[in-house]
DNA sequence: ATTTGCCTAACGGACACTTGTTTGTTATTC
DNA sequence: GAATAACAAACAAGTGTCCGTTAGGCAAAT
């Protein structure tokens, strides 16, 4: 019989990401945490160095888990197009499978101190830069249109996966690969090049 | 000569939209936000009542703004086509030219108490049923293709617009209307009906 | 099986500081 | 002089963190 249960410091993120998400970093207090874990505000410090580790932790694992999610679609052999439904249906999966710590790290990572949020936002320009890739090679291989600006384009990709944790809730009528069907659907028209 | 100077509530909500922007409405204090203006923290209870009063106006401002932005469009005589553009347009202007206040309502709005709260979810359905009548209206005229989901597509077309406040800033290489026009000849063959 | 010792986690209280707000006083403007 | 805005100080409550004490779990020894 293995041991389901999480170790503290688990329980812990997990609690925090929670609340953040709902209230904000600054807005939920080490004691409403504590509490909500049963246990007094002190005690978290047997397991974690202070709030902001909190704070980096979660934004650090929401990051990693966009770049683990993206990265192997990277050098895939795919059609350009089959490679966009694809890291839409990933993205979308992981802001659905993880929504309160792709919250707290949309809404929060800017509050980060500057040593972090320096390598928070290099690890936001990867993701971008994905979508920049792949919005480029399309061009390059004729499946695109040559006239689109590759910015504007990943910029539009990623508003529209990005803005997921605004309105997706699980047990709503769509799973996130349905949401990224209908999404890649409706967005390969204005990408593909003319088929005249 | 007209004076020019606003008043010093407008400067407060001003310098308070900024602040909460940069900071969270949480992490600043009424102290800093008072050095900001040149004076003392309990001076601002001179010109305002309270600290969620700033929150609740900067929120209100903001969607103000979108309704007064998209409400002319509702009843406007134009193509379902040229009225997306028109409402991309209007809605990322809103945007780009507020960029403090919608950063604050995106990320604060549900911090707000109960009584304001459920105001302003009525004042966000409102942009959302705009855009979903707006797509509704296009299947109907046969401009746009009957297969649509018309919430998924309506929430697309906001995902794009509302994502702006984090990528767009002043001076950058494209206005506001730039982008509503891109951004529209990117959407419209995922909307438009099949001219076969 | 019981006892003992050790370690860790949690308690309970405290510290130094911050926060939103209030209030009496002072300064400025008309 | 009156009204308003700002100052300066204070209040009560809250905050992140620290720290001595207690309790519980576990392993080893008897």
């Amino acid at each position: 019989m293995q041991p389901s249960t999480k170790t503290r410091k688990e329980q812990i993120y997990e609690v925090a990401s929670e609340l953040f998400s709902q209230r904000g970093y600054h807005a939920t207090s080490m004691r409403d945490l504590a509490a909500r874990l049963g246990m007094q505000g002190g005690s978290l410090y047997a397991h974690i160095s202070g709030k902001e580790e909190l704070l980096v932790e979660i934004v650090t694992q929401a990051t990693d888990r966009f770049d683990t999610a993206l990265r192997p679609l990277r050098t895939a052999q795919m059609s350009p197009q089959d490679k966009l439904r694809e890291a839409l249906r990933v993205h979308i999966q992981v802001i659905a499978t993880h929504l309160d710590s792709a919250t707290v790290f949309f809404h929060e990572w800017q509050h980060l101190g500057p040593e972090y949020y320096n390598k928070v936002a290099e690890r936001r320009d990867v993701v971008e830069s994905f979508y920049r890739d792949l919005v480029r090679e399309g061009i390059e291989k004729g499946v695109f249109r040559a006239t689109l600006d590759v910015k504007i384009a990943a910029i539009l990709i990623l508003s529209v996966a990005n803005w997921t944790y605004i309105w997706y809730r699980e047990g709503g009528p769509l799973k996130s690969d349905d949401i990224a069907r209908v999404y890649t659907d409706m967005l390969l028209p204005g990408l593909l090049a003319q088929l005249v």
